[in-house]
RNA sequence: GGUGCGGUAGUUCAGCCGGUUAGAAUACAGGCCUGUCACGCCUGGGGUCGCGGGUUCGAGUCCCGUCCGCACCGCCA
């Protein structure tokens, strides 16, 4: 052993003890006759202090050591006659006789601390070095205490962990697929999983009635601050279950994590929304409510007064900016602007100012006079002091653009704390999406997701209204998780597959081992995945996914570090039966 | 595929309306300093201004292209 002590454990008890430490030099800080070293390992640091009084020799060699040296000290513990408060062990500090240079090492490119002065390019390229900041290691180390205490829990309700195979069967639907050849089948291909999802239901048809795993997933698109090509998911099924029992479960679980990492108790259920009115009220099937400010329609109230934008407009709503009233021109330009981005998309932003005073102001008062605008106001709940922000168009369109504006809005005024959780079910999302280009209905979920009982005879007549027994766990406007009742029947599962447009061939050759497995007494069942970098990124207070990743991708899904994705050897396409055809540069 | 922002010392950045030898902080090296803990003070070294082309008497600065990074849109059942 290098060591009988890590640099974060000793304290003023221990004074008196020869102990030997090993660790990172830190920083070294020479006062010409003493110098001060400070070790660190994953625990902390401990200040260890060389005397040219005591030991010339020794300090002498403690002025040669440099940053992220690798040493190992033996020495004495004793009480500091000054002090660090700021420290765990800052109460003494160990007086050096021995120093043994374990590695050396070359200057770093940036910092290891932090307040870093690297930027998030060359910490990536580094990452190894990045990892050893004390921020970043809270972060794995969050990550791993979350990831344990889901596994003790699931395991305490009855659930086991199974694993399942990461080279699947390629599927054409959702995602696209990161595919890889199969060396001993010339021109054939795995999938990596875009997610367990039917070995977790053939699961089920085993008779595991709860399952869990932790589980990596892939997705070849493109990349996000909080989406990675690979990432991770807690993936759960159980049986003979219900979407409230599924619900409830898994409440119980993300309230347990929430207790447990930041000792927050949730002691209502969490609120539930409808995907209707999530849509409605916010313009998001994840909306944040951590703040109001929900939307209001007005469109009855401003057609035909001769306002062209508003009069063609299938929607116009807006929201309250409570106490806005006073904003300045300029900073109204701003939010015109912050909707025009071409990432937001609208032509133009409404606002009406009900002025302390209790006087009217606003953008259209060429079509509108005051008594109209009040209506607007009396609708809104709009009062002294409040600004109305208000967007006209195609419905879907103008509530995402409202939201955009809903959510800057929170941010402007301070409503999005990180220290505050809100966390609600979205609940009755629609079982299709109509898509336009293809002219078909897709699964909004995925094809095995139940439809309503309720909603079933509305399945050929009425299509696009067919409500899902499908559910998104949501905390502040981030989706967390989601998932379903699934279909075990045969019959209901062909008709979905009829209704997304396969032919009974075609559903036979994707999924035809799960559609035979259904015949053999597949139960009821349903389950939930929850995503969990997004989770501990939610609970460590942060917007990317990346900090609670030890090795991620960047923007292009590249690994600055290793240089991958990289190109194969001649030899290996050979031997997978492959061929370069690239486009010419 | 698209939009926006960025790329200048090891690092983080400043560099105006194009004009002398490209600066600061920090890191690094040397020196001084016996209680520091972001120690302090003095001195010093360190630049392919991402790359290519263009405009100009003159380009870090303007234009075009390209590469790289970040955020977002599309995409992500």
């Amino acid at each position: 052993m290098y060591r009988d002590k890590t640099c974060g454990e000793l304290r003023l008890a221990d004074a008196g003890q020869e102990v030997r430490l090993a660790g990172w030099v830190q920083r070294i800080r020479k006062m010409g006759g003493m110098t001060f070293i400070d070790l660190r390992d994953r625990y902390g640091i401990t200040q260890i202090v060389f005397n040219q009084e005591i030991n010339a020799d020794l300090c002498e060699a403690a002025n040669g050591l440099g940053r992220e040296y690798v040493v190992e000290i033996t020495g004495k513990v004793e009480e500091r006659t000054s002090k660090n408060k700021n420290i765990p062990t800052g109460e003494i500090e160990i007086i050096a006789s021995a120093v043994k240079v374990l590695n050396k090492s070359d200057i770093p490119p940036f910092t290891i601390e932090d307040n870093t002065d690297g930027g998030d390019d060359l910490r990536m390229k580094y990452r190894y070095l990045d990892l050893r900041r004390p921020c970043v290691r809270k972060n794995l180390e969050l990550r791993h205490r979350m990831a344990f205490e889901i596994r003790r829990y699931l395991d305490s309700k009855g659930f086991l962990e199974i694993e399942t195979p990461i080279l699947v069967k390629s599927t054409p639907e959702g995602a696209r697929d990161f595919v890889v050849p199969s060396r001993m089948n010339p021109g054939e291909f795995y999938a990596l999983p875009q997610s367990p999802q039917l070995f977790k239901q053939l699961l089920m048809v085993s008779g595991y009635d709860r399952y869990f795993q932790i589980a990596k997933c892939f997705r070849d698109e493109d990349l996000r601050a909080d989406r990675q090509p690979e990432f991770t998911q807690v993936d759960c099924e159980m049986s003979f279950v219900e979407q409230e029992d599924v619900i409830q479960m898994f409440e119980g679980l993300v309230k347990h994590i929430f207790k447990y990492v930041k000792d927050i108790d949730f002691a209502d259920p969490f609120p539930r929304m409808t995907w209707h009115d999530a849509m409605r009220l916010y313009g998001s099937d994840k909306p944040d409510i951590r703040f109001g400010m929900p939307f209001v329609e007005l469109t009855d109230l401003v057609k035909g007064k001769g306002f062209a934008v508003m009069d063609d407009a299938e929607l116009t709503v807006g929201i309250v900016a409570n106490g806005c009233a006073a904003y300045t021109r300029k900073q109204i330009d701003q939010l015109t602007d912050f909707v025009k981005r071409p990432q937001v998309g609208a032509k133009g932003l409404v606002w009406v100012k009900v002025e302390a005073d209790g006087s009217i102001k606003s953008s259209v008062g060429k079509f509108f006079d005051e008594e109209q605008l009040r209506g607007w106001a009396s609708r809104m709940g709009a009062e002294a002091g409040d600004l109305m922000l208000i967007m006209s168009g195609e419905a879907m369109k103008t509530r995402k653009q409202l939201c955009e504006l809903r959510l800057e809005m929170g941010n402007r005024l301070g409503l999005r704390d990180k220290d505050v959780f809100a966390p609600l079910w979205v609940v009755d999302f629609p079982l299709f999406e109509w898509d336009e280009e293809t002219q078909r209905y897709y699964a909004m979920h995925h094809p095995f997701t139940s439809p309503n009982p309720e909603d079933i005879p509305l399945l050929h007549s009425d299509t696009g209204k067919v409500r899902a027994t499908a559910y998104d766990i949501v905390v502040n406007g981030t989706e967390l998780g989601g998932g379903s009742i699934r279909i075990h029947d045969s019959e209901l599962q062909d008709t979905m597959f009829e209704l997304l447009g396969f032919t009974p061939e075609r559903a036979r050759e994707q999924f035809g081992f799960l559609m035979d497995a259904f015949k053999y007494g597949a139960p009821p069942h349903g389950g939930l995945a929850l995503g969990f970098d997004r989770f501990v990124s939610i609970l460590a207070g942060l917007d990317t996914i990346r900090d609670v990743i030890a090795f991620p991708k960047n923007n292009s899904g590249r690994d600055v570090m290793n240089e991958s994705p990289s190109q194969l050897e001649p030899g290996q396409l050979e031997e997978l039966s492959l061929r370069l055809d690239l486009p010419e540069k």
